[in-house]
DNA sequence: TCCATTAGTCACTTTCAGGTTACCGCTTTT
DNA sequence: AAAAGCGGTAACCTGAAAGTGACTAATGGA
C-alpha cells in the first residue's frame, strides 16, 4: 500500500506549527498594530500568565516571525515587533478570517452547525 | 485598558480549531481525492490508532466537514466523504500550502530559519 | 531605608488530547 | 469449530503544554 502523506513533511502543517499556539494568534495580531513592551502585550492577552507569554515569544522570534530588542536599562524594557517575514503572514490570516464568514454562510442555511 | 481581543471569537482561530487536531489534515487531505471507508483511512494514516481516528472523524462530521455513511451490512462498512463545506476548505489549504513556499524563499536568504 | 517597577526564571502542579490494550457483534471463510 | 474481517467502544495510561506562586536584578523615588 503506498504511502500518500508523510506528515512530516506537509507544508500546511508546518505552516500552521508556526502559529498553532495557544497565545500566538492573539500575540501576532496584537504585534501587527503596534511595536510592543513585554508588559503591554501581557495586558492585552487576557489571562495569559509571564511563563507562557515568554515562552509564545521566543517560540516565535526562534521562527522569525518576530524580533526582540532588549534595552539595557533598569528596569528593564524590551520591545517586540514583526519582523518583515512575520508580516508576510498577515494576508493569510485575512484569507481564514474570510473563510471563516464563508462557513457562517454556510451556518446560515442550515448545513453546519457553528457551536457543537 | 480597553479589551484588544477575545480570544472566543476571533474568526481565525475558531477556523483553526476545526483542522488543528493531530490527524484532521491528513484525513482531510485524504477525503478531498477520495470517499474512503474506514478502513482505508487507517492505513493511509501512518500510525494512527482506531480510537482516535474515530474521535477525529466524529469531530470533522460535528464540525461539518465531512459526512458519514453506514450501510447496515456485516461486516460493517462505514464511509466517510467531504462534504461540500469541507470542500470549501481546500483552497485555503492551498493558500496555507503557497505561504509555505513563501516562508522558504526568506530561509534561503537566510532571514528566517526553517528548522530548530 | 524601603518600596515599586520590569521582564523575566524556577520549581511545582494540573490538564487533557492523544495513545494502548482488550473486547464486542455479526457474518463468511477455512 | 475456529478464525478472520470490519468498525467500532471502554478503561486505563502518558507526556507535553499550560498554569501557579514565589523569587530576582538593578535603579529611582518617597
Amino acid at each position: 500500500m503506498e504511502k500518500e502523506l508523510e506528515n512530516a513533511d506537509c507544508p500546511v502543517t508546518a505552516t500552521i506549527a508556526l502559529f498553532g499556539g495557544r497565545w500566538k494568534l492573539p500575540i501576532l495580531y496584537i504585534l501587527s498594530k503596534n511595536t510592543r513592551r513585554f508588559g503591554e502585550i501581557q495586558v492585552r492577552v487576557p489571562s495569559i500568565s509571564k511563563k507562557v507569554l515568554t515562552n509564545q515569544l521566543r517560540e516565535l522570534e526562534a521562527d522569525g516571525l518576530i524580533s526582540r530588542k532588549h534595552y539595557k536599562e533598569m528596569p528593564p524594557r524590551v520591545e517586540y515587533t514583526l519582523t518583515d517575514f512575520g508580516k508576510t503572514l498577515c494576508p493569510l490570516l485575512i484569507d481564514i478570517a474570510a473563510w471563516q464568514r464563508k462557513r457562517i454562510e454556510y451556518a446560515d442555511q442550515g448545513e453546519v452547525k457553528l457551536f457543537n
